[in-house]
DNA sequence: CGGGTACTGTACCATTCGGTCCAGAAGATT
DNA sequence: AATCTTCTGGACCGAATGGTACAGTACCCG
């Protein structure tokens, strides 16, 4: 290994670059070119990096699911509250509709949407990064019962698969254009529901 | 007009089977070879009938949402009640997770997710396609209001986008393959919010 | 400095994409 | 039956698709 010329790219930031791409723009919806523009390798490099389009997606989604998960666990680690945990990544997906560049919404999604359940390794992944998101929603559920802010005897388990599910709904909402103050005041009923 | 050789497809049943063509494949992931396939038409056929792979899809959105809010109306027309109407309509999504066939979603979000705001024009049919189903929601939750199952005091408008939003946010889940009883308990919280 | 390794750009490939065109067949009207 | 209109199938188009092959070259190690 690694004797002979070394890599000239740095893996990661192409690997990030390529799932930017995707995040963005879907699986159908990146051409090659879409790829190499973004990662700046050239057609054989990238056929080196990744053996082909499908294994890069899968890479990037695969990539996004670490990234998100672990990012959002850090957040609920770091945070004042439980509560306050839901309510900050509610408000941020409704911030999505303030910045003026068209709004990524979350990659797991995307893909679902984009493939129904016509590509079985997708769907693996995709139901595999939907259970990860969900426990720290159900974490976070738990810790806000032990803070005494959602009554103990809700079910953390479905408030938590309630909480992604509302998530994804407000995304939506972003993508198909409305306000960000009407996509922000739907936090206020979304949070009713744990009471 | 029309004197000559009539028509030999049914310009409804053809535009219908476009619509259910995009609908389960998105713009890009339908080729002009799945429409003819679907629609049975031949190539010139189906230029003549739509004049682009773009114009088809503009109307089979444009048909999409007409088809789509005049059911939900008349669903509503005949509910029982506000209540129950949106109960049945929040259930009858999670009622897509049973079905072994693959979920088609809401074409509407479906068209939201794929093109992010890149298509002014598509942007603004979904925009209004949202709005008028809002519209409806909003008469649904008026109508309970009046029927005394939700509170006078809260603001209809923001149940009603609230419910919206909680839709997409069912179909989602069911895209993303969680099980119908999971999907099915989530009305419970989300139906919550609204008492 | 020489040899081997592995990256880089380009030319090339078959296929499919959306779309056009045209010759001809089929039906309605007279 | 003549004629006129309009639908139909297939040939054809340029461009872009994902992917491969190859020659050249930059780099590390001994």
């Amino acid at each position: 290994m690694s004797i002979g010329r070394p890599l000239e790219y740095d893996p990661a930031k192409v690997l990030d670059a390529a799932m930017q791409t995707f995040w963005r723009r879907g699986y159908e919806g990146t051409s090659l070119h879409d790829l190499l523009a973004a990662t700046g390798l050239s057609k054989s490099s990238f056929y080196q990096a990744f053996s082909s389009k499908q294994a890069a997606f899968h890479q990037a989604l695969t990539h996004y699911c670490e990234t998100l998960t672990t990012r959002l666990r850090e957040k609920l680690r770091t945070a004042d509250s439980g509560w306050e945990f839901i309510e900050t990544v509610l408000l941020s997906a409704a911030g999505e509709a303030r910045a003026g560049d068209d709004p990524r919404g979350c990659m797991i999604v995307n893909v679902a949407t984009e493939f129904s359940s016509r590509d079985a390794q997708v769907s693996e992944l995709v139901t595999d990064g939907v259970k990860r998101v969900t426990l720290i929603f159900v974490a976070a559920v738990r810790r806000a019962q032990k803070e005494q802010t959602i009554a103990a005897d809700k079910d953390p388990k479905l408030l938590g698969r309630y909480l992604l599910s509302s998530l994804s709904g407000l995304r939506t909402m972003v993508k198909a254009g409305s306000s960000h103050g009407a996509i922000a005041a739907l936090v206020i009923p979304i949070m009713a529901a744990l009471k």
